[in-house]
DNA sequence: TAGATTGTTAATCGATTAACAATC
DNA sequence: TAGATTGTTAATCGATTAACAATC
């Protein structure tokens, strides 16, 4: 188990998907899974869901499959959502307000904190507990809540420099919705997630 | 050119991101460009970028590059975003309101020109010239505005009924943002994309 | 012509899948 | 024990990258 080679993206992307899958299962009471039935559910091949999981350790019984139970918590442990994760949000336009509303219900565990917003005529406006902080504020705060994620949901000019201030405050892991490919030093992981992009993408299967 | 091999999806998605990063150049006055700046500003390798394009016609000049405004225009045909796009968007949450209100904006011609909802409370409700309508009504709206594509904002429980919905209607194509696994038949492109989830892939990387 | 850069082939890299010995 | 299913190796598939002849 354990081995030393970087664990690629891709492994990493699914991860999430099968905890999902088995917190659904642990609602229904189910006991045990197999890689087969996992895969016909997910529409994903079983050698593909053994071999992931085998890389971060020996979870299944031979001859039965994975406790669904014991199989969710090791996901759990492995993304780190076993403890909660405080995210910073730049950009309170309509996206951005939509994420923070979002969050406040369904969250499983990443949880935004802290609101932040260029624009003077949103500094101190309310989204239930949280006020919308000034871009001065944010090192600060970051600190003190000691925040690690950002997502960054400011028109696409304003995104580099964002990102930027949320890297100089320490951040590690960005979220962009922003239609901008944003920059960053190799230990900070960016994610782009950019709804325009993929309608366009999307376009060429009509 | 135009080989009968399927194209691959992950190069699909660059088109996009290239087509981008061409109307900056074209606003920019740059009249032709390198596979090599290309790659060095968009971080890809060049001899990529060229495989890319090769596939869908000879659309560079040796010793030269690509004229950024012809290339940019094929790439515009390629995608089909050289006409209007109407869209049918399911679910007015605060992220169903959030990217109709987007859209309204920023838009190339990917362009929501329906909203439904299963609640009677939203329904009726307006959104710019866009009036929230009822399930019932969509299979109608979907034929006469002729829509072929659909994104759905409604919670995951719903989800794969209001796919279901649209594809009986005649979608074609989904962007599916509720945390949950839709499936559809093989002539319906889905493309899920769920923020709960890519959250918890980052959360790995802290 | 000389320099630059394409389009494409071949080499490499990495991810998916099949197959099966190990074992519950 | 017999049946089921894992973990893992080897085979396959597909995508990325290097290299270079063709040519503007």
């Amino acid at each position: 188990m354990t081995k030393f080679h970087k664990i690629p993206d891709v492994v990493i992307k699914r991860l999430p998907v099968y905890l999902r899958y088995l917190q659904q299962l642990v609602e229904r009471d189910i006991e045990t899974i197999s890689s087969q039935q996992m895969g016909e559910d997910l529409n994903l091949n079983p050698a593909q869901i053994r071999k992931d999981l085998s890389i971060f350790g020996d979870f299944g019984v031979k001859g039965m499959g994975y406790r669904v139970i014991e199989l969710s918590e090791k996901l759990t442990g492995i993304l780190g959502l076993d403890k909660e994760i405080p995210i910073a949000l730049v950009g309170m336009g309509n996206l951005g307000v939509a994420l923070c509303q979002y969050n406040r219900y369904q969250s499983a565990n990443t949880r935004i904190v802290a609101l932040f917003d260029g624009h003077p005529s949103k500094i101190g406006e309310k989204f239930g507990s949280l006020e919308v902080k000034s871009m001065e504020e944010l090192p600060a705060v970051v600190k003190e809540k000691k925040i690690k994620m950002g997502i960054i949901t400011v028109p696409a000019q304003a995104a580099q420099n964002v990102a930027d201030q949320l890297i100089n405050s320490g951040i590690k892991v960005i979220l962009n919705f922003a239609p901008a490919l944003i920059q960053g030093p190799m230990d900070v992981k960016v994610q782009n997630s950019d709804v325009t992009t993929e309608l366009q993408a999307l376009a060429y299967y009509l």
